[in-house]
RNA sequence: GCCGGAGUGGCGGAACAGGUAGACGCGCUGGUCUCAAAAACCAGUGGGGGCAACCCCGUGCCGGUUCGAGUCCGGCCUCCGGCACCA
């Protein structure tokens, strides 16, 4: 054995090896229990970054340990590769973004096989192969077919500089989520999957996800933000138009004193047409289409709004009240059109400041009386109906929940409802780099899906990419001339794409058959494989990506494909590494690559040292100087094996069965197997190696004071043990030392070691004893020491007869096998 | 504003069920080896006081419960993340 640690040498040859021998291939085995460990595949962006090692290092510590458990492990990799930057690279600098892509994901590759990951290669996908895009078009046509696929008109969020629209989602405070460009609104045609048919069931099958991060629940749940209310249909005087509004407090009703319109309202031209009104609104408007959607509706964003001449008649009283036109009133929710009851909302009542609107309060707080003149904001709490015809005196909580709407519901004014805050998830982008949408527009039979047998619907290669106009796909006449499935008449192709989170909302099942060629996945293979056991990822996921793929999963489900409707049993949500506490980033020049530690320390030094920064799911602050600490542990296990086999060869005195040494030497291992066993389990691998260190200097200590001891069983149980707990997170050293120990090939089929109970526990504690609290002496006790017997041990204890002296001992506290604690007066 | 999460040495972090605060690592200080340095190894390292034995203080702040609180409860402060006129 070389005295030397030469991790080069060592990483190159197992790596060889490992691929040779197809280590990590995997298959259904029906009697095997199985484990599906997935962490979300990247985008190929360029070559591995730091984040990515800290990512996928969780999965593969996770992965070899469940096989060494015994389980059949699912470990698969691949790459989301359809996206926007591979095309904005053909337009700056001519790449095709093919290339781009395909030469990206081969450096990625490279990087994620240096670091020496267990992925089953054999498995890898990437979202823009036809292989795989052609099941993505055959979903969606499945979509189209059940009506959860449609287009329609409507007001799309645009991004002027990706020229391309984003899903509500992608718009972050305005801008958009990838070049943080200001997003605008633009009517077009555009294609969406209807998710909301799925908003219930989305929220109610989270009481399933008990293996989720609280914190990814409850922001699905608010972007979800289903409430519970009232329909309540107005009239419009003079005029044959009714107008529903939501709204979740019914028992406000007799407090509406205006009614608003959102700005686009169609009912706004309508009311308005030839009237003295029309010029005023058409002002309001203009002031309006200048700001954003978001600027209009944000927060701190002035209420604003215009008289539209008209009045709506509310059901409940009769009462005529002005009709308006408002700001901060939204198009996409509910109805576009609100109930204004300004003493009991804030929105309301500041609207109602601004523009002299008549206040009338009709829920009276628990305790005082509230005046309209002197509100300072909106009372919105619950108390006693009062001006509301036969409900006066009821509580308002009464009124809202069951009075007022079976009112309403049985005069036929309206009807009890759920509103949700998700909108349908919009899938067209028009851009090239993403999958065709397979659809023919036929100028006879109008709107035809490709057929199953005809797809895929090829991306063309031969496309020009420009800065301005049209999308290469719009451009292309090849593409877009086609001939109708149905009629055989010349038609033309769609020429949008989708959204790229359609892509990764059904890759995890592809991974369980990615090479079936006969249909999306094999369901055998999903049977035995699928849901996802173990999911990890990063936060950002939390709404996108994860309730997409929650939604995809519950239409197949429906659609007999699969038989769960839940994708992801248990999910990580892991931290970032940060520098001084911010994010790396390209323009903050503080990126750092793991190739250069690679070669300075080796991969099982960067692996072991980012694992060891901190929990998974914290923030990690990443140290240059702190990454030598890891090489340096690395170092010390390699002398120690070196020394241990070193020791072997020597003539070693006999050691006594009974020996001390051998006693600590079994404690030493045992302990240290179950701690790192339980701090697996629990994903504390920062501990978990801290564990390993200490079994370390522990075993330089015993080495130093009583080499003879080694040359024993518990001696190479030791070493065994040493090796064994460290191949999951230092795979390559590992199987060195496991080959120059004697072990079998290789040290990652090895079991799990198992510890003795027995041996695991200390022989001897250090009772603690106190006085009042503090702690006033330690000493080493046999670890069965009776509690009468500690008692009497803290009684005698000269330290604690000092703190007591001409003191009443009022009590003794006595925690088996812990401490003492002696209360005085 | 609302909803999550977090505040512990010079630094990353540990303390998993209310019971020794600071494991492990980094950094720093001293030592061994060396002509010297590096590496390696050994010892020390929360703050204050004391010649010492020891004593006092200490987990963002204030208060509470308890024999005992980093951990539980109430009230604040700060930072991070999400949502943000959703009727």
């Amino acid at each position: 054995m070389n005295e030397r640690y030469d991790f080069k040498a060592i990483e190159e040859k197992w790596r060889r090896r490992w691929e040779e021998s197809d280590l990590y291939s995997t298959r259904e085995l029906p009697d095997l229990p199985k484990r599906y460990v997935l962490v979300m595949f990247p985008y190929p962006s360029g070559p591995a970054h730091i984040g990515h090692v800290a990512n996928y290092n969780l999965g593969d510590v996770l992965a070899r340990y469940l096989r060494r458990k015994g389980f059949n492990v699912l470990h698969p990799m691949g790459w989301d590769a359809f996206g926007l930057p591979a095309e904005n690279a053909a337009i700056r600098s001519g790449v095709h973004p093919a290339k781009y892509t395909w030469d990206n994901i081969a450096l990625l590759k490279e990087g994620l096989q240096r670091l020496g990951y267990s992925y089953d290669w054999g498995r890898e996908l990437a979202t823009c192969s036809p292989d795989y895009y052609r099941w993505t078009q055959w979903l969606f046509l499945r979509f189209l077919e059940k009506g959860l696929a449609y287009k329609a008109e409507g007001w799309a969020n645009w991004c002027p500089s990706c020229r391309t629209v984003l899903a509500n989602e992608q718009v972050i405070a305005g801008h958009c989520e990838r070049c943080d460009t200001l997003v605008e609104q633009k009517a077009l045609s555009q294609w969406f999957l209807r998710i909301t048919a799925y908003a219930e069931r989305l929220l109610e099958d989270m009481e399933e996800l008990k293996g989720w991060p609280e914190s990814v629940l409850t922001m699905q749940r608010n972007w979800i933000g289903r409430s519970e209310g009232c329909e309540v249909v107005f009239r419009i005087k003079d005029r044959d138009i009714e107008i529903p509004i939501f709204t979740t407090r019914p028992d406000t009703l007799w407090g509406v004193t205006f009614f608003l319109l959102a700005p686009e309202h169609p009912l706004v031209d309508e009311l308005t047409r030839g009237t003295p009104y029309a010029e005023e609104v058409a002002r309001f408007r203009e002031r309006l289409r200048g700001v954003s959607n978001i600027e209009r509706t944000a927060m701190d964003t002035e209420k604003d709004g215009v008289f539209t001449g008209a009045y709506a008649v509310n059901p409940v009283n009769g009462e005529e009240v002005p009709v308006w036109t408002a700001n901060f009133v939204l198009m996409e929710y509910g109805t576009g059109a609100v109930m204004a009851v300004p003493a009991h909302d804030q929105r309301d009542f500041e609207f109602a400041r601004k523009f002299g609107l008549p206040i009338r309060v009709v829920i009276q707080p628990p305790e005082g009386t509230l005046r309209a003149q002197e509100m300072t904001e909106a009372y919105v709490d619950p108390g006693v109906m009062v001006g509301c015809g036969d409900f006066d005196g009821m509580d308002s909580e009464e009124g809202k929940l069951h009075a007022v709407p079976d009112l309403l519901e049985e005069r036929g004014w309206g009807k009890r409802t759920v509103n949700y805050r998700l909108r349908d998830w919009l899938i067209s982008r028009q851009r090239y780099w993403g999958v065709p949408i397979p659809v023919v527009y036929c100028p006879e039979c109008g709107l035809v899906p490709v057929p199953d047998e005809d797809l895929p619907v090829l991306l063309p290669e031969d496309v020009e990419f420009e800065f301005e106009g049209p999308s290469p796909l719009e451009r292309s006449q090849e593409f877009r001339r086609t001939v109708c499935p149905r009629c055989e008449g010349e038609a033309e192709r769609e020429t949008d794409t989708m959204d790229t989170f359609v892509d990764s909302s059904w890759y995890y099942i592809r991974y369980a058959s990615p090479h079936c060629e006969e249909a999306a996945f094999d369901h055998e293979a999903v049977r035995y494989w699928l849901p996802v056991d173990q999911y990890i990822g990063g936060i950002e996921h939390a709404i996108m990506h994860l309730l997409y793929s929650r939604f995809f999963t519950k239409v197949l489900k429906d659609l007999g494909l699969v038989d769960f409707s839940e994708p992801f049993t248990n999910l990580l949500c892991q931290g970032m590494v940060v520098m001084g506490g911010a994010k790396m980033s390209k323009s903050k020049g503080n990126i750092i690559t793991p190739e250069q530690f690679i070669d300075t320390y080796g991969a099982d030094t960067l692996r072991l040292f980012i694992l060891f920064l901190g929990p998974p799911e914290a923030d990690k602050e990443w140290s240059d100087s702190g990454i030598e600490g890891a090489h340096r542990f690395l170092n010390r296990a390699w002398r120690l094996v070196y020394r241990y086999l070193d020791v072997l060869t020597l003539k070693t005195q006999p050691v006594p069965r009974d020996s001390e040494a051998l006693k600590r030497l079994s404690h030493l291992t045992h302990r240290t197997i179950r701690k790192v066993t339980e701090d697996i389990e629990r994903f504390a691998f920062n501990t978990a190696i801290a564990a390993i260190m200490e079994f370390t200097n522990g075993l330089y200590r015993e080495m130093e004071a009583a080499p003879d001891a080694f040359n024993t069983y518990e001696g190479h149980e030791a070493l065994r043990a040493l090796v064994l707990l460290l191949a999951p997170f230092a795979p390559f050293i590992a199987e060195e030392l496991w080959e120059e120990l004697g072990g079998e090939y290789s040290v990652h089929a090895q079991p799990w070691p198992e510890y003795d109970p027995q041996l695991a526990r200390a022989e001897r504690i250090t009772l603690v004893l106190q006085v009042n609290g503090k702690v006033r002496e330690r000493m080493e006790v046999d670890a069965d020491v009776s509690p009468e017997a500690m008692e009497e041990i803290a009684l005698a204890s000269r330290r604690v007869r000092e703190h007591t002296a001409g003191k009443e001992i009022a009590k003794v506290v006595v925690v088996p096998g812990k401490l003492v604690n002696v209360v005085v007066r």
